[in-house]
DNA sequence: TTGTATGCGTTATCAA
DNA sequence: TTGATAACGCATACAA
């Protein structure tokens, strides 16, 4: 009932069988070929592929202090949004060395917190994190250990790391312009709740002032639904469908989790898109082009931010200070079905 | 430009301030309780909150000879039934102080070989993997190391690891019989490559068997799509089409992805679900729900997956021999729109 | 060009 | 109940 584990093939194992010393092969492993005779280079070549040896990374890091592995903690594994992004910094991962350490906090900061901690205990040498905005003790105290964080996604306003996000205000605003222009009575907007997550906010600012600013009749519509209590979306669509009886509308909705659960809750409705009601959302998940005559949404470059955020990691492990405190790529409005022709 | 890092607390650290030996403190690590005074374990305790130390999981990997790392290989990070079953695994590990180290292939066996090489070098404790199913080298290798190996969907004849699964030729019996029952004059499967992947191979074989079975007019009409490359799929399904010209048709689609690249066709040509050609799929991604009437699919346990997976990983580094050699699940048809009232 | 000796942070063996 | 010491696998300062 015990693990067996039986013993590994070390430097010392190659260094015997090679005729030469731990240092030599240290040497080879490290890259510093100018330090050794051909001769015993081919030798050591030859003798680690026929033990099949590999480095291991633990004892090399609890000597050089770095554990080659980079921390990704993300609220939501199963948001398409979130795995293009793992994929991004994954490949440059890959290409650096480095292996990504994958947590799933499901929005809940107390598991963020734990997952930290043993980030932290296997001494990442980096962290990317899309936090879920509340109770971020754990995320503090990495500056105090000043190991390199970057936040994708969300912000923080009281922590100063870096974040990598998309133009939130310049996107909604662009969207809201193409729903204002086709002169719907209601525009609504359908949230996760707000508190703590500063994109989501983002959006909904943007969204109300662009309303105020061209005199729009509705302007409260903004409903905070939670997706993980069952019927609460339903609801609150009913409601607004009661509300704006009669009343051309079209919803906003802030990403595309929130996106598929509307389409969904339309179709059990039997409402049409757009002829009953007109749809639009953030993220642009693969899903968007199938439904009806396709859906608007509002695309990001999910992997490239995914790509940007292990970049600035490896900048500031390099130990080069970056300056930029928050990074926003652009994002695209692709116009299609669900918001034109009605 | 050099990475600067600051020495971080350490056992001695404790010590020293508790005023204690490492011995002491690392008995407290280890939660041997009974062998340390309470007044002293007080002390500790207090210490090590006060200098909010944490344990170096590399330092006791190596004197253990174990990560704590468990590593996840999969094909494909953006395929919804992949980060199910991630979610799945990293759950039992979070349970068991695991975590998981996340690598994707794209399907490519050489990046498989990479990775495996890498995670070696990492002493993960245990593998879990969605195999590309070709040139396993790597994987064989691990087993020259007895460290645990699970696959996860695809079988691999030629190795003895355990294997976890869904009933294949059970769900796709059933849904052809519930296909067959509609009287469709031609049904058609479209997946991507079979070459070794198992899952693939199987359900195609049930597909056909079924359909000989049944002494089925079409039995021909199986497509091999390469989804990477622009306009495979479109090409195969028109061929398809214009060879079922003015007879009633089904498509039988492998998995989540071909479902959705043929949902998204049969949009671009204007072609109505299930009026000109009934759809039905593996796997069942949430959209399935939201694409006209609903598409009809066969669930699989994902989630449930990837828990057996893990389990299985913790049972063998244990020392459990396991003697299950395939572990299937039983997937679930779930009958929509898609596929009725024609 | 190569080797010896030391230490990284932890656990384990043995002794007190 | 506690502590001194060695060892895990590797990299590095220093010698040769």
């Amino acid at each position: 009932m015990e693990k067996p584990q039986l013993p590994r093939v070390t430097i010392k194992d190659v260094a015997l069988k090679a005729g030469v010393s731990k240092t030599t092969v240290s040497r080879y492993l490290g890259g510093n070929y100018k330090e050794i005779a051909p001769k015993t280079r081919k030798r050591i070549e030859d003798t680690i592929a026929s033990l099949n040896y590999r480095p291991n990374i633990m004892a090399r890091g609890l000597k050089r202090n770095t554990s080659n592995l980079i921390g990704m903690v993300v609220a939501d594994i199963s948001n398409p949004y979130t795995t293009a992004i793992m994929r991004g910094a994954e490949d440059i991962c890959n290409q650096n060395g480095y292996n990504l350490l994958v947590c799933n906090t499901d929005n809940d900061p107390e598991k963020e917190n734990d997952y930290i901690s043993m980030l932290q205990a296997h001494r990442i040498d980096g962290l990317i994190i899309n936090t879920t905005g509340r109770n971020n003790e754990a995320l503090k105290d990495l500056a105090h250990d000043d190991i390199p964080v970057v936040l994708v996604d969300r912000k923080v306003p009281s922590l100063e790391y870096d974040t990598i996000g998309v133009e939130n205000h310049r996107a909604v605003t662009d969207a809201m312009h193409h729903l204002i222009e086709q002169n719907f009575d209601r525009i609504a907007f359908f949230t996760e709740p707000l508190a703590g997550v500063s994109t989501r906010k983002e959006r909904a600012a943007a969204f109300e002032q662009v309303l105020r600013a061209n005199g729009h009749p509705s302007c409260q519509d903004i409903y905070e639904v939670d997706l993980s209590s069952e019927g609460s979306l339903m609801d609150k669509l009913l409601f607004f469908l009661e509300e704006s009886k009669g009343q051309t509308k079209a919803i906003f909705a802030v990403n595309g989790v929130v996106l598929l659960q509307l389409v969904i809750a339309l179709q059990q409705l039997n409402l049409s898109i757009p002829k009953d009601l007109a749809l639009l959302g953030f993220d642009n998940p693969e899903w968007a082009l199938a439904v009806g005559s396709g859906i608007t949404t509002i695309e990001q470059p999910t992997y490239e931010i995914g790509t940007a955020a292990m970049e600035s990691i490896l900048q500031k492990i390099k130990g080069n200070k970056t300056f930029s405190q928050y990074t926003s790529f652009s994002a695209r409005l692709i116009i299609r079905g669900s918001t034109t022709n009605n």
